[in-house]
DNA sequence: ACATAACCGTTGTACTATACAACTGAAGGG
DNA sequence: CCCTTCAGTTGTATAGTACAACGGTTATGT
């Protein structure tokens, strides 16, 4: 296979991705004027791991401390999550969501859910399984879940 | 029961689909500091379609027109697009690349290119088409949202 | 033919998300 | 004990975005 649909398609996955990252938010925000986008996903992981910190929730998103911390204020406020200090480190605080956290949650990705259905409801399984997982592939190149073992492609640091 | 597997992939591609976009931008700005990715977007995407309005990249975008309107204010003033006036139609601004918007955009690309081809240099040719036919696939499913502006269809033709 | 509607773009205002830098407070080592 | 490192907060600045109100332009209906 020619290098040129190597190209073609790389640059295609670039120009796609970036078309959906455009619309993402705007799409989130209609559908859940509530929970804006980014509460929404550190809410979602809060609950995925139980008990995490702020600094997991940067590292993991590629954010900034400040921009965790003023989210985890934002939801605090929301009575969503709620922060329990940790007896063996009294320089951390552990994340919780609360009943109501999770239950906004729930009904945000049951709606979330619903959209992607109907979006994708002409999607056969195999299709659909196919793609969440190049999806995976993609995202977990370079992605911070277990300390990044190789050479890391991403991590500039700040010269 | 494979309900459940179809649940599993659409959640899947919801949660990672979102991932990406948390992260597209803080890439693409560490990649990129000259041009914003927005800026980059809207360039390209008059750079393909010589001669568009600024309707249709709010329309293709799902974008304000009032965003769109102050993005081509900020390329305008980088001197990468110019505005030209439609002779038939006193409204509306035509907008085309400058040369040093044409040239930048060269280079944007391509180093962004090199950047996608280095995070997906184990990919084999195959997948990369399956992964660019599945996200095409998805961009051009109908958009959804309770608002549903106009029928855009969204023909998204590939050059 | 003209009033009215539909449309294109700009500007004012406000809010979210984000980064960077400076800071406080808490461990952990010499 | 200092000194460094780590977790989080706060001040400040910027991009990106939406919504609403507006001015100019074209299309439509009676």
């Amino acid at each position: 296979m020619s290098d040129g649909a190597r190209e073609t398609s790389l640059d295609t996955i670039q120009r796609e991705l970036t078309a959906f990252a455009r619309r993402a938010r705007a799409a989130a925000a209609r559908l859940h004027p509530e929970l804006p986008l980014v509460s929404y996903t550190l809410l979602a992981h809060i609950d995925d791991r139980q008990g995490c910190r702020a600094t997991d929730l940067a590292a993991h998103y590629l954010l900034d401390k400040s921009t965790v911390s003023r989210q985890i204020a934002a939801l605090e406020k929301m009575g969503l999550v709620e922060r329990r200090p940790d007896p063996d480190d009294h320089r951390v605080q552990v994340l919780h969501p609360t009943d109501a956290g999770t239950r906004l949650l729930a009904s945000t990705q049951a709606s979330r859910l619903a959209a992607y259905e109907e979006r994708l409801k002409d999607w056969s399984a195999e299709d659909l399984a196919a793609f969440a997982g190049y999806l995976l592939r993609y995202n977990a190149t370079g992605d911070t879940g277990p300390p990044a073992p190789i050479g890391e492609s991403w991590p500039k640091p700040r010269p």
